[in-house]
DNA sequence: TGTACATCAGTGAACGCGCGTTCACTGATGTAC
DNA sequence: TGTACATCAGTGAACGCGCGTTCACTGATGTAC
């Protein structure tokens, strides 16, 4: 470690490293600005150096947690569009069970209101982007209804974002309690949950 | 107002609304004891008569939210099975984007963790009995595929739910902004995502 | 009906705390000539 | 290569704040006889 106490060089780094860990430990209201700064044996005003205040701090974890996330997303595999599918929704929901107190961060609108922070928006975005894209391929190549892309990712985002989130907090169970769970609940979407002999007669049903 | 300053008798009652008016508005990061003791024009350590702590307030608040969700959810029609699924979903939807802050509160797990307030964790079951019984029924008349009773309520749950977050902060329009959305994405559910040409030959394609 | 007494629901003062942030500063580093 | 100087990245002290909660208390109410 470089360590001539003045302009050590990497601060910023670490304050964001220790700002991650508290985070994962103990959640986002864990953090605050005097703890990390006694935590890495500097003083607190040196953080201002690097962060125009606590909040800029929180955004900047949520933007590489988006990029995590990214990351993730962009491994699975393009084909066949089934399972890329699946898969997509798997590896997002996989996310957000293995880093909860980060993912609650991430989507905490109360903590981070959209808006203030431009680079957390495109973050987001481009998380967003490559479940997009998946769909978008899939409806390209004939395997789904060529319905608006717009209704079909939102369904998909709502789907697994409701899903991480009722299972990190214990209203449904995880992938370790039920391993087949999110892939049923994707299958599901892609099938339907309607029989097929309410099919033919039913799909657009008005009135009684 | 009964005004005897000692023994007014509805101080329980008063701290409830007050607080709730206050979650309503801020955010349940805004609830601070002190503050809602002045703005009521008591002392502190008169709350302690009625709740045992800060946390058991913000507990009260939130099964007074499930409780309003059930409700919600009851008012919806039985029959016939369609429009039952589609309503019960809107009407959640719905709910949560009239009361964003009350539905955070209800569902950000890491404020109040389940299994510490059992009366809290029974109301949120409550509400979402409301939710299974309708895709119960649904199912049972043959409306929906004979699948397991769970994975179909996980689904709808999460879905719900899922458009719900993103919705109320901001990462999806909410009903003002695209009227049919919450219709559009239950729908789709329900029919399923993908093309009808791929159904026979794809349903259960395991590898390339 | 009147009185003694237990109980209940408030009060005021205080404890102990940690927080974000600003200020004027100082020591270290990099740069121009 | 050596020196003057600007810039940068830290420091220590302090501001001002509000918080949850506990304590010993007092005034009001309800109850038994």
């Amino acid at each position: 470690m470089a360590r001539t106490a003045y302009h050590h060089g990497d601060l910023q780094q670490q304050v964001h490293d220790q700002a991650l860990a508290v985070v994962r430990e103990h959640g986002d209201s864990a953090i605050s600005l005097r703890a990390l700064a006694k935590q890495i044996g500097v003083s607190a005003p040196a953080l201002y150096r690097h962060f125009a205040d606590r909040e800029s701090l929180l955004a900047e974890l949520a933007i590489s947690g988006f990029e995590a996330l990214r990351q993730r997303l962009l491994q699975v595999k393009h084909t066949p569009p089934r399972q890329a599918l699946i898969g997509i929704g798997l590896a997002y929901v996989r996310f957000a069970q293995d880093e909860p107190n980060l993912y609650r961060l991430m989507f905490g609108g109360q903590v981070l209101p959209r808006g203030v922070h431009p680079r957390l928006d495109d973050a987001g975005k481009a998380a967003f982007q490559v479940l997009e894209d998946t769909v978008e391929r899939a409806r390209h190549s004939g395997y789904l209804k060529p319905m608006p892309l717009a209704l079909m990712t939102a369904t998909a985002w709502s789907l697994v974002h409701g899903l991480s989130q009722l299972t990190i907090d214990g209203h449904l169970p995880n992938a370790d309690a039920e391993p087949h769970l999110a892939e049923g609940i994707t299958s599901l979407l892609l099938e339907g949950a309607i029989a097929d002999t309410n099919r033919a007669t039913d799909n657009n049903e008005d009135s009684p």
